[in-house]
DNA sequence: CGATCTACCTGATGGC
DNA sequence: TGCCATCAGGTAGATC
């Protein structure tokens, strides 16, 4: 579910929510939540320590605490942060709950459990989170331009969507906004990287910035499931504007006259107007 | 190296 | 209403 404009809309909630206040007190349910470490190591690394920053490379997120270790939150498919009145009914799946100064708690939600809770050190990042360590650029830093996106797709033979989806090279483009740059850009799927020119490269930049920009102004994607809200529980919007995802047999909203055609792609779920994109 | 498939889990949805 | 099959936004690892 969750991709960088929800992550990034989670991360500016704990910025201005969670930041500076001491964490007095861990519990750890589920212990596949911890399965990277172990639950003592949860536990004994977040309390009583104090997030410096909240931090975000791609879908991942990462904290400072003031102890110097790191905390690293992936939602994975159904991880939700929430942030709740201390002693207030906790849903079904709370995996990990943070007792913060000040009367509020701090809850990792996820019924798939496909996502992690680590407290590492970053100064061995790359042995403790290698796939941390070797995450490609991310499209919201100043390292994500175009000259270096025409760099890193030109220079490799891959189709464009399994190209898009690699977190070695761009961070954070999951499936619903790698779909929704394809169709901006007017490239199929399977459009090999190899073949692009500077300037479509350049395209493909911009309208990586322009959508997950606009996506985190709108505060991400929210689908029917419900399943990605933010830190106070409510959600995004930027679903209204996705012109493919989830719109099979719906006319195209850029040509008016095909439909978006649902298949898939290395396994995953792919939207695309068969005359728009080529 | 790259594409595809599978596995990891639970819950929602749709067909019958 | 109930049961069952199918599908889901992510990622890593095996296989070809």
């Amino acid at each position: 579910m969750p991709e960088l404009p929800e992550v990034e809309t989670v991360r500016r909630g704990l910025a201005e929510r969670v930041v500076g206040r001491r964490i007095e007190r861990v519990e750890v349910g589920r212990e596949r939540t911890v399965r990277r470490t172990s639950r003592e190591a949860v536990i004994d690394g977040l309390q009583g320590t104090t997030m410096l920053e909240a931090g975000r490379h791609g879908k991942y997120l990462l904290c400072p605490l003031d102890s110097g270790d790191t905390l690293m939150v992936h939602l994975r498919m159904s991880g939700q942060l929430l942030l709740a009145p201390e002693g207030a009914q906790r849903p079904p799946h709370t995996h990990v709950a943070l007792h913060l100064e000040g009367g509020e708690e701090l809850w990792f939600v996820d019924p798939r459990t496909f996502g992690e809770v680590v407290v590492f050190d970053p100064d061995n990042v790359a042995v403790e989170l290698p796939e941390v360590a070797n995450l490609g650029v991310d499209p919201l830093s100043e390292a994500f331009t175009r000259a270096e996106v025409a760099r890193l797709l030109r220079g490799r033979k891959r189709a464009m969507k399994a190209l898009l989806l690699d977190q070695h090279v761009i961070a954070g483009i999951g499936n619903i906004y790698a779909d929704e740059v394809l169709h901006r850009t007017k490239l199929r799927y399977d459009h090999l990287s190899s073949d692009l020119s500077t300037r479509k490269a350049g395209q493909v930049h911009d309208a990586i910035a322009d959508i997950l920009g606009a996506a985190v102004a709108a505060g991400g994607s929210t689908l029917r499931d419900a399943r990605y809200v933010d830190l106070m529980g409510g959600g995004g919007y930027y679903q209204d504007f996705h012109r493919v995802y989830d719109r099979e047999d719906q006319i195209c909203l850029t040509c008016g006259k095909a439909r978006i055609v649902k298949t898939v792609v290395a396994g995953r779920s792919t939207h695309y107007c068969p005359r728009c994109q080529r």
